[in-house]
DNA sequence: CCTACCGATCGGTAGG
DNA sequence: CCTACCGATCGGTAGG
């Protein structure tokens, strides 16, 4: 009996020892969603939303030109479901490093260095195609959509508007804080447009660039 | 006879005295073809290229839909009459603003000021639909198209690079000048996205702001 | 998720 | 510059 229990635990019905295997409906349910986001993010970025055609997503995923309508209402909500996630993955990264730099409880300075090196990475770094799609994209997006995804950048902005008005009101930064998030964040936008991996600067480099770039000497010491 | 004469210089044919009349096919040769540019222009930055139709574009020029093709070749070569227009504009309100700096026998700070300011007015200011088309729709031009405006470019962008070298060499910025340059144009830039004229910050501020940003206190004298 | 398809629209053209 | 039109393509759907 023991043995043919030990016979029937080699037989391919036993129970699985790693992550539980689901029926491959289930795995691809959200998989072949998540496909249809990388490629339509990839697309956007690189034709415009307009210039991107529900079959051209369709063949990028491996599916009939139908197939993505099984997934997603319509291509205006394949769009704003690029853009959300984006703004929500984006929103974790930042996330992590308010909390990194409040626990080694840093100095103003140091956390915008890290909220640099954080766009710049959520802009430039590898499968970072959610956010630019946001940022040239943003007429395509319906007033409804919009308004969702406006919420999460007032939260994103709020991050940045915190630590520049440190730094203004230190004399670290001469320019209004509004003045100065607004300009601050189009210069690191605006790299989408130049930036090519692998040729020229690491985003570390930049981020010190731009570092240099924003804030004074900081040997100097306001009066 | 003399009476006669008298009689007929009195009739319709009579020359004016104002600039002369054109007939009326000639007047409108040229006239027509800019009015198809500055509407497509317009509504090639409200809603982008691809998302634009040549019919928009006929209706909003008060022409029938095939008529644009009388004018240009094919709705990609109005799309680089527009931004060729664009460009070749602002390199002339460029070429005054440094005309007027040298004239003046300026410090390289009133010329980055004189720059800054007339890139506003290129980007922002009234009729300044064209640029902003380049910067959103660059990647709807051909390759061919591409080259042909990135001369241009080259030689908007020359201008900064003088004035940015000489401020990092006296020690006013701190970055290095290929990343100024990229960095303060991509601040200009951004503004597209976030600016509305009447509302908030006039272009005159905006410098000011942008000034303040880019450079530590005047005050200072470098080591 | 595929097959087969539809109605609408689009860039562009012939001929005047 | 208009009239009338074409061929191609597109977003989306019914039915399985």
């Amino acid at each position: 009996m023991a043995e043919a229990l030990a016979v029937l635990a080699e037989a391919p019905v036993r129970r699985p020892r790693g992550r539980p295997r689901k029926p491959p409906e289930a795995l691809d349910e959200g998989n072949r969603r998540q496909k249809l986001l990388r490629v339509a993010a990839r697309l956007f970025r690189r034709q415009g939303f307009a210039a991107t055609t529900t079959r051209d997503i369709a063949a990028a995923a491996g599916m009939r030109s139908g197939s993505p309508f099984y997934h997603f209402e319509s291509k205006g909500a394949l769009l704003a479901a690029v853009v959300e996630q984006g703004m929500r993955a984006a929103l974790q990264r930042q996330a992590q490093a308010l909390a990194a730099s409040q626990q080694a409880a840093e100095a103003p300075e140091a956390l915008l260095r890290r909220l640099v090196r954080t766009h710049f990475d959520v802009l430039l770094g590898p499968g970072s195609d959610f956010i630019p799609v946001m940022l040239y994209e943003w007429r395509s997006l319906s007033t409804e959509q919009r308004a969702a995804i406006a919420r999460l950048q007032r939260e994103y902005e709020a991050a940045w508007s915190g630590v520049l008005d440190a730094l203004c009101r230190a004399g670290r930064i001469r320019a209004d804080a509004r003045a100065a998030r607004l300009m601050c964040l189009g210069a690191l936008n605006w790299s989408v447009q130049w930036y090519k991996p692998g040729m020229g600067a690491t985003l570390d480099q930049l981020t010190e660039q731009a570092m240099l770039l924003f804030l004074p000497d900081p040997t100097r010491r306001p009066a």
